[in-house]
Formats: C-alpha cells, structure tokens, sequence
DNA sequence: TTGTATGCGTTATCAT
DNA sequence: ATGATAACGCATACAA
C-alpha cells in the first residue's frame, strides 16, 4: 500500500524513531542524518498518517469551527478569517453547523468533538444556548466570537461602543429627532442588539437629547424586517430626521422603504446602520464596521495559543477589536435636508 | 482515560469485537445483546476513537471541500448545501481553501488531502488549474461543483442555456439592440462567461438580430466592473435598450451606473443578471438564478455514492441542474421605456 | 452469533 | 544522538 514511515526508515539506514524525530522538527537529531531523512522522505513521496499520529500522540491536529450559519455574511466571513490562520498553522478545520431555535434540527455538536479535535472555535451562538454549554463542557481549548462569555476565551466587537458611535454620528449631524430600528427579541444577534442600543441611550444622554420611544420600531434583523420598521417610522406624524438601524441589513431594507416612498437617504432622511456589510458600500450607508475577518482570525490565534499553553490560567480574556465609523452618503447634516419631512 | 471500547465490552460481558459490531450496526448480532451494548455504551457516554477506527479500516469518516473563497456568496452558499448532506450521512467536512492565480499564497491541497479523507468535493476552480490536476490524480472519490471535467462526477447548471434564457427574455420584451456586460479574461468565472455568452449568441441567432459588437463591454465579474461598463455603453451615441450582465453582481454595477446617471433600471434601460444572487431580489433585479445551495447538496451526495461504491465503473456523469428565469422590475417591455434614451 | 488475535502507522519511553 | 519496543483504540480475518 502506501508509503510509511517504516519504509523511509529503512531507506535512510535508520529507525523508524528517529525518522519521527527527524520529520517533527524535534532537537535531538543530528543535522546529517536529518537531511538525509528528510531528502528520502521527500523521494518516496512520504506523507504522514494523521491516523496513527493522533492515535499515538492524542493530538488530533485539527480544530473545529461550530456555527449556526454558513451562507450569511458575517458567518462566512468569520470563517474566512479562521481558515487562513489555522491553514497557516498546519490545521485542519472541521466545519460543523448547528440548528438554532428556528433552523432545521441537527445533531448536537457536542458529541461530534469528543475525541476528533483539539479545540473548538464558536461564532455568535446565543450566549444561553444549551449547545454551547454542551460544547463548553467538554474542557477543550475554545474560543468565541461574537459573543462573550465568563471564563472563555472570546473575541468580538464592542457592541455599546458601536451603537454609541453610530448614535454620536447622527446627532454630530445636529439630528435630534433620531428613530431607532432595532432587532427582534430572540436570536442570536439579539445581545449585540440590546448592546447597541444601550451605546445609543449612552450617547443620547451625553447630547442630553431625550429619547422618543415613539420613533423606535423592530426589524427583526433582516432586510423586509428593516423595510417594515422604515414603514412604520415615515408613516408617522413627524416621522425622524435620522434613523439608526441596529444592523445593515436592517438599514438596507429602510434604505427601500425610502426610495418606495420617494424620499432620498441623506437628502430626506438620514439612515446609519452597524456591520460594515459588503453591500454597504454598493448601497452608500453609512455604517460602523466591524472588522469581520479580523475577529475571526484573532480568535483562531487566540485558540492556537490555548492549544499549545499546557492549561495556562486564565488568560482567558475576552478581546475587544475596534470599530471604525465610515461615513458614507446615507447620512448627512439636518441642514443638508430637502426639507420635504420638515417645511 | 477516556473510555474504550474495551470498558463498553466488559461492562456488556462481551468481546470488543461484538461491540464493535453492534455500534456499526452490522448485522449478525444477536438483537438482544446489540440492545444490552447500545445501553451500556450510552451508559458509559462512549464515543469512539475516530483516529482509531480510521487506522483499523482505513477510512477516515471525512471529506475535503477545496474551494478558492469562503466568504463569497456562491461559495458559502454551495458550502452550506453540501454541509447539510454530509451532517446527515454523519460525515465530517474538512474546508481547506486554495490559493488562486490572483490570491494569496497557500499550500497546494494535494498532499494535505492524502491520508486525511475519504472524498473530495471542488468548487469552481478553473478547469485547468494545476492543483485541480493535483487533486484528481490523488484517485480519491471525487465530484466537482460549477464546473465540468470529462470523466470526473460534477453538478453544475447549463450556463449556455442559461445565458440564451436570459436573451431570449430580453428579447421576448421586444428589445433588439441588447448591450453585454462580458466577464473578464481570467479566472474561474471565465468558463461560465464564455458559455453564457455562447448562449447569448444562440437566443440573438434564433431570433435573427444580428449582434452590435459596439455594445460590449467587459465587467471583470465584480461590482465596479459592471458600473464602469454599463457607463461606458451609456455613453455610447445610441446606448442600448436592455443589457445582458453575465453575472449578478456586474449585474448589481450596472444599476449604480443607471442611478448615477439618473436612468430608471426598466423604464430606461433594461437589465438582467444571472445567478440569482441573495441581494438580486432586494435590488429588484431580473435574473437567472442557479439553485446554487441544490449544486452543493447534488455534488455531495453523488460523492457520497461514489465513496460507497466499491470503484463502480464511470457512472461519473456531469449532472445538470435547471436554472430559473427571475422575472423583476429591471426589465421591461421596450415600448414601456420612457423614451429618454430613444426619443 | 460470538470470541481470539493480529495489524493499522505513529509516538513516546526507556535504554544505549 | 539513536534504537528497540510498548502502547494508542479499533477493525477484521479467522476460529469456534
């Protein structure tokens, strides 16, 4: 059959332990007899058995990446960023989706990582999921992103940073009469939801602005979700100069219902949302980002050096990775208005 | 340690041979002592040692998606259909990205896939990539996705029919001088494009309008592209009436370049895509879309048969999937235009 | 139907 | 620095 390391052994006039040692990188090999190993090796086309290497040794030489969605923007993304760092690192990822509250049921994650990596990366699982406690529970080196946790390690954004920021924007802009569309009340998102909109209180109170309860409306973190709320906030009496979507995708639907009702974001009615998604540039919003990829590869680095600590303590702090306001022509001064909304 | 399946065999009054037997769920078993097994193995929370049992029977219970992007939506979307067939056969997914003639650096795929898995899934890599080659002669199980080799298992759609169906739907609407939004020289996408535009060609032939090579332009199959050749054919002496993108995305350019120049997508000039892109319905844009999420489910369970079939001879046919027209408000009848453009 | 025994290809411990 | 060898945990051919 294929090539094994008995072979390489016998060819270069050793034992098969010091062509472990050699192969591995390992200190105490002779320079020489390394070489040879290693050029024999290389002609028989020798590659190892991950198989018996993790049987012999424990390690699996892979970690998994545990999501609730693939195909969505920031969770491709994220996974994006992961895959180069543990490419880099010699890894193999092992990608696992999970059924969330309102997806298709799935096996439970847990028992599929017993035994078959050597660690666990979690993107944006609500932060009550049982899942994730299953996941916890097994005691591998994990990491999260998206979401933070007491005890794991974690990378994300600040999310009342963020909201505060988007905020800070629009009343910079002098708008005062600022609608807010927030998220649904289950979900993932929802605690970076709940987040933002404390940032966007912060700020608010800072302005000393009051807050009109009567300008916020839900979209369920999705595009008709945010078209809806937009709805709902330009059929008002005094409907707001402003708005702050909790998230892009809600602020792309706002950005419809705008146009459905003739009016000009920015000109009309100033709309910022929170991501940085990529069609946020197409669309001209206005947006905090976050660095997506970015998190995704802090916590992959943050989860190779957890795997190669033996049981640290608890360095296991939860990173923060800044935001960046990008200013785009969806928002503008209340001065810069048409008018039309306000005669 | 952890348990084993020797634990589970005394725990049962049994040899570890029955015990693995029964888990796999072999058939001569006695069915009671299968049941006793099961019971105790759960009892035990036993899960089996995957590095264990790949080096007994030589099957790693795994296979590799190899794909250029992650984050891009055809690919994540492809990636979460082929995730769910596998999830269900119980398989795990290793996802290992590949450097592209443009992309950064990585290591070729090849040898990181010998030993590891027991099939390979490839997404859109252009036909003659030399790690592609790498990979089919590795004479693992094998089934490509978006694109198609002779003798190899591959899903795909008809991108000739594709492209004639969106011609013919142009013109059906009454439009004659039809404008082209053509992809780039390189690439992945290139073959898809070529193959469109073949059917571009077919639909204009069978309809006896004779092609204006003056309305071509190249989109590079990105956002920008597209913009930048819809304002090119826009600024053309006798722009034209409905312009075919052979992408969504270069589609999604053209509509910015509409925008700007203060043209109505339909009323002004007609537009149509094809893929069927997540943001073509927020966009409004008419499209051929490609069961992109079907491509990856398809691709992967023909894999799993070939993975089961013990080297059955080449039932590895090229399977076609059906597109579908999308008809939105992006085109129109040519006399519903305004006249802006023709007066 | 069930048990026995060997091998899978490495790693790691202990010598040398 | 190198070698011999015992695990590692399971699958399977062969016996019973």
């Amino acid at each position: 059959m294929a090539i094994t390391i008995k072979d390489v052994a016998d060819a270069a006039g050793v034992s098969t332990a010091t062509v472990s040692r050699a192969l591995r990188g390992l200190p105490n090999v002779d320079a020489l007899t390394r070489e040879r190993i290693l050029s024999v090796a290389a002609e028989l086309d020798y590659v190892i058995s991950p198989s018996a290497s993790s049987l012999a040794s424990g390690r699996t030489g892979s970690v998994a990446v545990v999501t609730p969605y693939i195909a969505r923007w920031y969770f491709s993304t994220v996974l994006s960023g992961v895959e180069s760092v543990l490419q880099s690192a010699g890894i193999d990822l092992l990608l696992m989706s999970v059924s969330t509250p309102e997806g298709a049921i799935r096996l439970p994650p847990a028992p599929r990582l017993r035994r078959r990596v050597d660690g666990v990366l979690v993107i944006a699982l609500p932060p009550g999921d049982p899942q994730l406690g299953d996941i916890l529970a097994l005691g591998l080196p994990t990491s999260l992103i998206g979401l933070a946790l007491d005890g794991v390690a974690s990378v994300s954004i600040d999310d009342v940073a963020a909201g505060r920021a988007a905020a800070q924007h629009l009343l910079t802009l002098g708008h005062r009469r600022i609608g807010v569309i927030r998220g649904g009340l289950s979900g993932a998102s929802q605690t970076a939801g709940q987040a933002r909109y404390h940032g966007f209180e912060l700020a608010m109170q800072e302005a000393n602005v009051e807050i009109d309860l009567a300008l916020q409306a839900h979209g369920h973190f999705t595009i008709e979700g945010g078209e809806q709320a937009m709805a709902a906030l330009l059929s008002l009496p005094r409907p707001p100069t402003a708005v702050f979507a909790m998230s892009d995708e809600m602020a792309f639907g706002a950005l419809r219902a705008l146009r459905r009702h003739g009016l000009q974001p920015g000109a009309d009615v100033s709309i910022i949302g929170v991501d940085g998604h990529d069609m946020s540039e197409f669309l001209d919003l206005s947006t905090v980002a976050q660095p997506v990829a970015d998190l995704g590869r802090s916590a992959a680095e943050a989860l190779l050096v957890q795997m190669r600590s033996p049981a640290t303590g608890p360095s296991h702090r939860g990173i923060h990775l800044p935001t960046r306001l990008i200013v785009r022509g969806s928002t503008r001064a209340v001065g810069a208005s048409t008018g039309r909304l306000e005669p």
